[in-house]
DNA sequence: GTCTATATGCGGATAGAC
DNA sequence: GTCTATCCGCATATAGAC
């Protein structure tokens, strides 16, 4: 029972919402539970009383983070109404405004990257979880064409919804207008191409 | 005059390229000064000898991660055989090849975003004109159609790009597959497509 | 240019009162 | 469930010999 990392809620959340922001922004190993403590209004061994280690409060950030998306996903795949083609663009806006709005939530592939030291064999477990959904969703709509297609289209779509949290990192833009764009880029990649432009 | 990680070289470089794997790899916070010494064989505080600072060792490592792509990014524009495309898909070949080789080189980005506590006006600098010059490459390419055009196009093919690091860390796949990949992908972006498919 | 020895501080974690 | 006090180890950096 994953909880939900936006809503207010107790001392647990409110530590998970501080460590999620700080582990993103400034990175796991450069984020002391001294900090955490401080962005969660409590001293630093009273965390202690809510999880056993530092990984601990990774790993369940980690966990809380890929969730969202996760239910997401199964929601999406659910609804008969929904062509392949309708769930993908709904799911690639709504990861990419996870993944943006690092105050919300955080990058699910960041996270689960920072465990190299820790074990994190949960959220992997989930998150390789939403990789089949967006790989099913993606074949779903269109097998790809020419040199692109089954694996190699959907790795290169992962790609760039994840590649999404270093544009915010200098770009000047808003939530709206990349999302926008990804899904737009996702529909071109799965739309059969006619000509090839001349070079 | 930015050192080449690539190549052997004296006890300097020698951290260079430890450092650089190391960072990339297990992050600049999570990697000690002791790491980085032993992965260069010799002690901790010999180090200090070639660099004041831990911090300056990530400075240097940037700097000298973003120069191979910068120079060839150079000498593609100075090609004047060459049409603003194919500078373009020799360009990501270049670039995708050297994200992927953690032990060549490190994603310049994923530098970058690391030395958020760290002044890193240099690297950030030269990355700013790696930029520029895929954003000419592009422009150059085709301006795009429809509702994927100009900056949108630009920073839409940046993140397939950058976010080949991600595809590194669980897929099993080789550099070459993905090299080719990441370019029919970024082709078929800047294709006129013809039909909408039917959805 | 590399070494040994060491200063100094921060970080994770525990003990035990309230 | 949060606090104060504290242990202990590791990490960065310096001093100074060779």
């Amino acid at each position: 029972m994953a909880a939900d990392l936006s809503s207010g809620g107790g001392g647990r959340e409110r530590i998970l919402r501080a460590a999620s922001r700080l582990f993103l922004s400034q990175g796991y190993a450069a984020t002391s539970t001294r900090d955490i403590a401080l962005a969660a209004g409590i001293r630093q061994p009273s965390l202690y009383h809510h999880f056993a280690t530092k990984a601990d409060i990774l790993h369940a950030v980690a966990l809380a983070t890929v969730e969202p998306s996760l239910r997401k996903a199964e929601e999406l795949a659910a609804d008969e109404k929904l062509q392949p083609f309708d769930r993908l663009m709904a799911l690639v806006d709504f990861d990419v405004r996870l993944l943006w709005e690092s105050d919300r939530s955080s990058s699910a592939f960041a996270l689960v990257a920072q465990g190299t030291v820790v074990e994190m064999d949960g959220p992997i477990d989930r998150f390789s979880e939403l990789q089949w959904f967006y790989r099913s969703f993606i074949i779903g709509s269109s097998p790809g064409w020419g040199d692109l297609s089954g694996d190699g289209l959907v790795g290169v779509i992962f790609s760039m919804i994840e590649g999404v949290v270093f544009r915010r990192a200098y770009e000047e833009v808003d939530v709206d207008e990349v999302a926008q764009q990804t899904m737009a880029a996702v529909a071109r990649l799965l739309t059969q191409p006619e000509t090839r432009m001349k070079r």
